[in-house]
DNA sequence: CAATCAATTTTGTGATCACATATCGACGAT
DNA sequence: ATCGTCGATATGTGATCACAAAATTGATTG
């Protein structure tokens, strides 16, 4: 029977409202400090506002969005003090997903990412900067879909959903090409240690990415000299003790 | 002016209406699985379905309630796999937490939380059930608050929501008294390890704490003799290696 | 020209209504 | 006796309305 007919879409449209949005900040197309009217998106998207506002509750909580005295809503931006406090977040949580992945990798698997690397590559070379985006998104979390915790991935998306709208600035940054390519090799790193079931190092390439990306958007965005320092996050190596952040 | 009237609460219903909810699973009061229909809480809340569906909805997407096919809501439920995968993401993310709080503390801090804990220990011996928990949750989140991370902390918040429900037999199992008291001379670890600013360590005891714990419980309620070895996840001395899961 | 105040519009919030669907129970046919 | 059908009830979902507070606008005044 399953070739006969196939399943119909059976979500409820606040859903629908909510994935909307959802996209929407994760590729960058809302500006961080934008204020969103209910009524608005509700014309926009053409539905009534109940469901908006039950969404954009639920963004809310997910601190992607921020309700202000004024209970008006603005897409959540990251202060420089912010910023830190998120990125070493990152490095932990998604540390921990590559660990993980390293435990769970295949070979299979391990071809698979290096598909998706090289297609994020050549997103590269051709200049395409939303798919660089997009490419350096599908390839972290094809990586933390191996460690298969529904949660860990939920959580993770929730982090990233902040980051997208700050995102939205790297692509009006020259020179981001050089970033991007550092990246594909760092993204080779990660595998190389999947594919040795190394958990340490796994942990250590993936948090060293996303710390990398951190200090150089960091300086070319809120100008700061310093750089964010998460070191220990990953714990790289056997004898390093924690030193201050 | 200040003197004479003081500020009144201002927030809105639904807001009063989460916080109600995410108290009443903090404590236990809903048991896991346990369906909840939007107009009977809106009755006993003396309120309207309206602010009830979108607190509801925000529980939702913090995972502390299910939605089923049925659209009907449930109160979620802590499979013995989906638990152990809890368990791992506490003691990450909650060990995170401590080990930045070590690098914080200051001797005032230190003897707070550990009057905190004399609290607790007071609670067991007067063998009063909701004070224990309520006494180790003091104790976790006055710990966790030294990490002076605001989303750290509302990360935390949304993972314990989770096993308020699973709390909620703690209650009734005989011997829990040991289980907590061996909590109690934990908690001093982590406070000595703070002390010290050991961050290692401070993130090591705070995971053993969380991990013996769970332990204690899936012997007690899932009945299975595997223990939960989240061992490394807190990597608490320098040559160790990541082992399996 | 700048500042102030009132009128108007906008916006979030809550309540109520309408509707489709799910659930449960009774009844009847095979 | 079992399965299917029909009807009544309950429940989530979406739309509309009402209202208070905030934001905006425009006129008026110093």
């Amino acid at each position: 029977m399953d070739d006969k007919v196939r399943p119909i879409d059976v979500t409820t449209v606040q859903e629908r409202v909510y994935q909307e949005l959802r996209n929407a900040l994760y590729q960058g197309r809302f500006m961080p400090g934008e204020v969103l009217t209910i009524r608005a998106l509700a014309a926009a998207l053409g539905t009534s506002p109940m469901p908006v506002r039950e969404a954009i509750q639920r963004l809310v909580t997910e601190n992607a969005l921020t309700q202000l005295p004024n209970r008006t809503f603005q897409v959540a931006s990251l202060t420089s003090e912010t910023y830190d406090e998120w990125i070493r977040l990152r490095c932990e949580v998604e540390g921990y997903a590559a660990q993980r992945a390293a435990q769970r990798a295949t070979p299979a698997i391990c071809n698979r990412l290096r598909k998706i690397n090289r297609d994020f590559g050549a997103a590269i070379e051709a200049e395409d900067a939303s798919g660089m985006l997009q490419g350096n998104q599908h390839f972290h979390f094809a990586v933390y879909e191996v460690a298969e915790s529904d949660t860990l991935l939920k959580i993770i998306g929730s982090l990233w959903l902040r980051f997208g709208p700050v995102l939205a600035f790297v692509q009006h940054v020259p020179g981001s090409i050089d970033m991007f390519r550092r990246g594909v090799s760092v993204h080779e790193r990660v595998v190389a240690a999947m594919e040795r079931h190394d958990t340490a190092e796994a942990r250590f390439a993936l948090a060293l990415d996303i710390r990398a990306a951190a200090s150089w958007f960091r300086r070319h965005h809120f100008g700061a000299p310093v750089e964010v320092t998460a070191g220990d996050a990953a714990l790289p190596r056997s004898s390093r003790r924690s030193r201050a952040f």
